[in-house]
RNA sequence: CGCGGGGUAGAGCAGCUCGGUAGCUCGUCGGGCUCAUAACCCGGAGGUCGUUGGUUCAAAUCCUUCCCCCGCAA
């Protein structure tokens, strides 16, 4: 089954790597499902998502539907006659007509190492939980969220300081190698699959934005860890004055001691934790363009003790 | 016309109401002190004050044109 009919759904530049190595591999995609476009940015702008830039480049019928159940989306794929539909981060629940159309199933690449963190954001909260390893599934997609059987798994080490964003453009390209590795299973008809340990479960939701106010009552590695995964979007942020700050990078240092949420050096930007000292190394103002911590005390000529937050 | 903050030396800021000498902290360069230093002291270099036009004896500052950056909301 070399040539099998794949039917492609995936949004952002996750999915768009993905769809570049079946292309790349030489795989027969006859179509392609993303989100609709949306507006972007100050100037609402307009833009393709990821995917569909990509399918375009390589002329590939792309469809855009805004509902999955008005029975237009069902007729689309029925049309489309595929094989085997991959799906990658697409943003929408496929009701069961669509995940019946194709014959030999729909494949999931998931950001996580399954059951551990089902759900749409696994990749954030494995670098908000502080994890030192996650990686990809590959699985038949079910009814439930992500609960299908698992074919292939591979995994991933987390840097000590890396953000979500640096590790999701490396899980992008292990997705790529995933999807390849288990399409290389279905050409040769060696499938297997293996149903995912219910008690094991966990649940990676949708982040929100009040989710990034830090709260300088926790440890500074769990702060650390939050200030990580949280970049680039939406990003851990504090309060002074009421103003929001966002905070692009931080570490635990040693050698401060202070009550937690005030300033605790004139110098560099290090605020103290439930346990110790954090230095917030890099931040944005309201208003401004990033700088160094350093910078920020420095121009705000704040003093020691200066309180932090809401 | 969604709301709002901003553009002054390499960096971060003050000065603008109330027009009149280009300021602060840091960096940089040179010198000094020190066993030593990211510490301290002395000195220097470095700025079309985003852009256009105007008001004025005089504009970073007041009026005006346009450009750019960013936060919120979506």
């Amino acid at each position: 089954m070399k040539d099998m009919r794949i039917v492609f759904m995936g949004t952002p530049d996750f999915a768009a790597a993905i769809l570049k190595r079946l292309i790349d591999t030489g795989r027969n995609v006859v179509g392609v499902f993303s989100q609709p476009d949306k507006p972007v940015g100050r100037k609402q702008i307009i833009m393709p998502t990821a995917t569909k830039v990509v399918a375009m480049e390589h002329d590939i019928p792309v469809f855009q539907p805004a509902k999955l159940r008005d029975g237009e989306a069902l007729k689309i794929m029925q049309e489309l006659k595929p094989d085997l539909t991959v799906v990658a981060a697409y943003g929408k629940i496929l009701p069961k007509d669509i995940l019946d159309v194709a014959p030999l199933g729909n494949v999931n690449v998931h950001g996580s190492l399954l059951p551990k963190y089902r759900g749409s954001a696994p990749i954030q909260w494995s670098v908000i939980n502080g994890d030192k390893v996650t990686g990809i599934t590959t699985m038949y997609m079910a009814e439930g969220m992500d609960t299908g059987d698992m074919i292939m798994k591979f995994e991933l080490p987390i840097g000590e300081d890396e953000t979500a964003g640096e590790l999701f453009d490396r899980m992008a390209e292990l997705g790529a190698k995933s999807i390849e590795k288990t399409l290389e299973l279905f050409d040769n008809g060696e499938v297997k699959a293996e149903p995912q340990n219910e008690e094991e479960a966990t649940y990676a939701p949708m982040l929100k934005k009040e989710m990034g106010e830090i709260d300088f009552g926790k440890t500074a590695e769990e702060i650390h860890n939050l200030v990580r995964g949280l970049n680039p979007w939406p990003m851990a942020y504090t309060f002074l004055d009421g103003k929001s700050i966002k905070i692009h990078e931080a570490k635990a240092v040693e050698g401060f001691s202070g009550e937690e949420g005030t300033l605790l050096d004139e110098k560099r930007f290090i605020v103290g934790t439930k346990n110790g000292a954090i230095e917030l190394i890099t931040v944005q103002p309201e208003g401004k363009n990033k700088m160094s911590g350093a910078d920020f005390i420095r121009g705000r000529r704040l003093l020691k003790g200066t309180k932090f937050g809401k």
